[in-house]
DNA sequence: TGTACATCAGTGAACGCGCGTTCACTGATGTAC
DNA sequence: TGTACATCAGTGAACGCGCGTTCACTGATGTAC
């Protein structure tokens, strides 16, 4: 057994932190955010029940890290969508837009734990991580403007704008709170498509 | 003691599943969501611990109710603050804007609870109150229209993106999740008025 | 009007459970000499 | 290289608690006759 493979059936487990992370991201997908517990989680990363008071003051703070995990994972997925999405900036912010609802209809509870209310100054790292969405969409604004797709102005202030209407499709498909007026027509996909190519028309030259 | 008014002190309560549902409204304000019981509402209402079986299934079809009671509460703010913005049409989509996300960041353990995914099946009532605000919206961009302040096109459908516009921002505000670059600048009524201004632009004419 | 009775909306005790957290402890690891 | 020792990351038992739910029950109410 080399020295830097994680090592199995030992007393210390090497890297139990992060394993109880995705413990529990795994656990939300399952259970959903009402069932997630602290002891779950352990069992589940093969360890003691208080064994996580190691690595985490208490539960508040391992849900964080998990929150802070799911923007993580967000942020990659739209930043990589976009990545992917050839030269057409258009295709790149639908690309992008989409791969945002996406996490939320398949994560549903990984969502609702992201956007509790974390008090800021307790949880730094957190706060941090937690506008990196937005950073890949502002990024993308300039972009356009550069290529004179859309209008100029603040491209962070113009990323929020874009953020929010994205975040709030994404928790009103993901809480079934869309009426079926709209979704009998449309699937969730071509509904996100529909609304960014209404917003390029809005914020067009 | 009039045979019409509430009785006190009896043994039955005349209206357990209202008082119910109100102590739930107040409790999500002063415990959030995670800190509501069956057992808590009940004490409150005054009532023993499993009185409420009599009027609700179980604890999810409390908390499908209190749900349905803030979509009634959210949807009578924005409609009343439509109503009383004035003559002009800009004034009254700002106006009901800000009324939606208030109700947000007053009630942010509220909106949690409301924006879980019910089975809509299980709660037909629920479902329908859901879209009450996205109604008052759907008027008011029909009213626009009529006055030529905004595109044609499917009033219901243009409804759904300002919601999800609205929605977002009120999420992301609640969630604390709005950078501090855009928020040391601007308050979020600001914001949320900036936002409006700029869906016209986006929509306009 | 008085009475019997069905129905409704409560009570109080009890169930089993899983929770977060604390405590004293111990095995594993790394390092100074 | 070997050994002593500090430090770190676990264990296992125990705490007190509040939870949702079930059960057999009882008081209050309305209605048929």
């Amino acid at each position: 057994m080399s020295p830097t493979k994680p090592k199995d059936d030992t007393y210390h487990h090497g890297d139990l932190r992060n394993a109880l992370i995705a413990a529990g991201v795994q656990m939300l997908e399952s259970e959903g955010a009402q069932g997630l517990s602290l002891r779950k989680l352990a069992k589940q990363a093969g360890v003691s029940h208080n064994a996580p008071y190691m690595h985490f003051a208490d539960k508040e703070a391992l849900l964080a890290a998990i929150a802070e995990e799911g923007f993580h994972i967000l942020t990659d997925a739209v930043r990589s969508a976009v990545d992917t999405a050839g030269d057409d900036w258009r295709q790149q912010l639908s690309a992008g837009s989409w791969a945002y609802v996406r996490f939320a209809l398949d994560h549903p509870s990984h969502l609702q734990v992201m956007f509790l209310a974390y008090e800021p100054q307790q949880y730094p790292s957190l706060y941090a991580t937690s506008t990196g969405a937005l950073a890949v969409l502002s990024e993308l604004i300039q972009r356009g403007q550069a290529q004179g797709k859309i209008v100029d102005g603040d491209s962070h202030y113009l990323a929020t704008f874009v953020w929010s209407l994205l975040h709030g499709v994404a928790t009103i498909l993901a809480g079934r709170k869309m009426p079926p007026t709209v979704m009998g027509r449309v699937t969730p996909q071509e509904l996100v498509r529909g609304y960014v190519a209404q917003l390029i028309r809005g914020l067009g030259v």
